[in-house]
RNA sequence: CGGGGCAUGGCGCAGUCUGGUAGCGCAUCUGCUUUGGGAGCAGAGGGUCGGCGGUUCGAAUCCGUCUGCCCCGACCA
């Protein structure tokens, strides 16, 4: 491709609504440009990364045996409501009417399509195990779109789905998947790791998400340093202490604290540690508000809090009325000493001694708090987010926090949807068998976003060699006042072109800088320099994306190495 | 949806408080010079100042209202 035809604009300065660093340089490099809020229009060079991205996927989901079709985007309403989902899903869901006011989705996932597919296509045992797939747009209305491509709310997902005889069929897919999932984030360079997760709205028991490791990742992901222990912090464990609590020291006191309303507050005025003191949050319940007691430097783990018996899922924390009404006092001096409801403790203040909290009375708290005497023996549970230095399950290592960008996520279903969709298969005995399905996501458009979180330098892009949009970017000096490197430039255009790779050509008539520091900026891997001072040599100027020097070669090394370091 | 902020040539911003002929940088176009790390000089084009309504002799500026966008919280590939 020549530069001159290529119809790329680069920017060198930001627009102001771009936060992080993938989403500022694919809008500096000419990949992406905004339409509206979350919604992007893939540039020439763009689309030829999300390509790259597509094929890695597609090559290995066809390897590990998986069948690509193509559904549609608009879904309707039907379908979902036999799932129960179209109440469900609420604003997220982008719902329309055609002109006949029949209701419709653009459809936010496959899961409904796909099972009404296979309940008309698959009739036979002897045709499972079969993994269907797509590579295709959907839509989300999310609440927050934001990072750029990273959550936008038109997307490009492949979504897989496999159905099976049984639950050890749909094992069996699964670990393919797993394995397929592992090879294809292997195969375009990126660092990852795989983790436990909560199955949310989706539904299904087992799932595990693949996460690229980046700081702007919006996921907190906890591992352990000595087992391979993973896990989204939504699902990672604690555990009741030993119960070898300190013995209580002090008497209960109540005491004035006039203008505290938060845990800060409480520490900057008894001068104590966070950690000594507990706070407790009102949230809905079946029947009533629920307490919740946590330490006051922990956080309120919601997948984990909405699960409790006679707490409201989803999640909803009691509105101030409420709070009054229950307790007699506002929130920022709640506390669990003759509290008259429902109490939840979580495992870690159940070790506490001598702690701090609410009086339930505005404007007082109660010091030198203990277990067994101001309140009955707990009985405690999960409920908070692990934090660094937690044990991890198993009863080995400690569990370390880092962020991650979720592009992945796999799922076993088990049969919610075959079951409301009537997706069944004849057994050997003839009898009707409702099938076991599994699920798989990965975000294509995100991979790009998260790449560079992963692959960048002040500079620009570094793209891994499979993601790259071209493998070299020729950049011949004073083109267009020397014949010498006019003649050697386009003679190696050619000649690399034959070789199958895929070569930009800045053939512009700009100044060198400004050649440099776009091959830079848009991150292709290999550069090769043609200059009259190089050629009276004999040589070109050779120098990688990641290389600190450039280097010189006679031109048959320099073509020799591109052509073996392209190879895929 | 709750809380905060912003809206002025394609992009980044000043001007708004204190009403009086719309400005700067980047980008674009023309010419000359320059040519190994985002060139210099000279010139040019491009904005009904987000929309609507109001106050005023006069509104980018004051008031009202609507819309869009961004940031912080609950969702997810």
């Amino acid at each position: 491709m020549r530069f001159s035809e290529f119809g790329l604009t680069t920017l060198k300065e930001v627009p102001a609504d771009a936060e992080i660093v993938s989403h500022k340089l694919m809008l500096r490099a000419g990949l992406i440009r905004r339409l509206a809020s979350g919604l992007f229009t893939w540039m020439p060079l763009g689309l030829r990364v999300l390509r790259k991205v597509e094929a890695v996927v597609r090559e290995e989901m066809n390897r590990a045996g998986a069948l690509e079709l193509l559904m549609p985007a608009v879904q309707p309403a039907e379908l979902w409501q036999k799932t129960g989902r179209w109440d469900q899903y609420g604003p997220l869901l982008l719902r329309m009417h055609d002109r006949h006011q029949r209701e419709f989705c653009f459809g936010p996932t496959h899961e409904e399509v796909i099972t009404d597919v296979a309940s008309r296509e698959l009739r036979s045992y002897k045709q499972l195990p079969v993994n269907y797939y797509q590579i295709q747009t959907k839509f989300r209305d999310e609440i927050r779109p934001r990072f750029g491509v990273m959550r936008s709310r038109e997307f490009i997902m492949k979504d897989a789905y496999s159905f099976d005889i049984d639950h050890d069929g749909l094992e069996v897919s699964y670990q393919k998947m797993h394995a397929a999932y592992s090879a294809i984030f292997e195969r375009l360079g990126l660092e990852f790791r795989i983790v436990w997760a909560d199955s949310g709205e989706i539904g299904g028991s087992k799932s595990q998400e693949f996460h690229v490791i980046a700081d702007s990742g919006e996921d907190a992901i906890a591992y352990c340093d000595s087992s391979d222990f993973a896990s989204n912090i939504e699902t990672a464990p604690t555990f009741p202490g030993d119960g070898k609590r300190a013995a209580a020291t002090k008497e209960l006191e109540k005491i004035a604290t006039p203008g505290v309303k938060t845990i800060a507050d409480l520490c900057g005025l008894l001068g104590i540690e966070a950690s000594q003191t507990i706070k407790t949050l009102i949230v809905e319940g079946d029947d009533g508000p629920v307490a919740l007691v946590l330490r006051g430097d922990h956080e309120l783990n919601a997948v984990k809090a909405q699960k409790l018996a006679g707490v409201a899922s989803p999640l909803t924390m009691a509105d101030d009325k409420t709070i009054r009404e229950a307790t007699g006092s506002a929130a920022g001096s709640l506390g669990p000493v003759d509290m008259d409801l429902p109490v939840y403790i979580d495992h870690a203040v159940g070790q506490l001694a001598d702690f701090s909290c609410g009086a339930n009375e505005e404007g007082f708290h109660y010091t030198g708090v203990n277990f067994g005497r101001d309140l009955a023996e707990p009985e405690t549970v999960d409920l908070r987010n692990v934090v660094a230095g937690d044990p991890a399950p198993g009863g080995e290592g400690t569990l370390s926090i880092a962020r991650g960008i979720e592009v992945g996520h796999i799922f076993q279903l088990g049969t919610k949807y075959s079951e409301a969709l009537g997706a069944t298969v004849q057994d050997q005995d003839g009898k009707d068998r409702v099938m076991e399905m599994g699920c798989y996501g990965i975000g294509i458009t995100r991979i790009v976003g998260a790449a560079i979180e992963q692959n960048h330098d002040d500079n620009g892009i570094i793209w891994p060699a499979p993601l790259a949009p071209f493998d070299v970017v020729l950049v011949p000096i004073n083109m267009h006042r020397s014949d010498a490197v006019r003649d050697a430039a386009e003679a190696l255009y050619g000649e690399l072109t034959d070789a199958g790779l895929e070569v930009l050509f800045d053939d512009r008539d700009v100044r060198p800088g400004v050649k440099f520091a776009d091959a830079e900026l848009i991150g292709i891997p290999h550069r090769l320099v043609v200059s009259e001072r190089g050629l009276g040599a004999g040589e070109l100027e050779y120098r990688h994306r990641r290389d600190e020097e450039s280097r010189n070669l006679k031109r048959e090394e320099a073509l020799k190495l591109l052509k073996e370091s392209t190879i895929s």
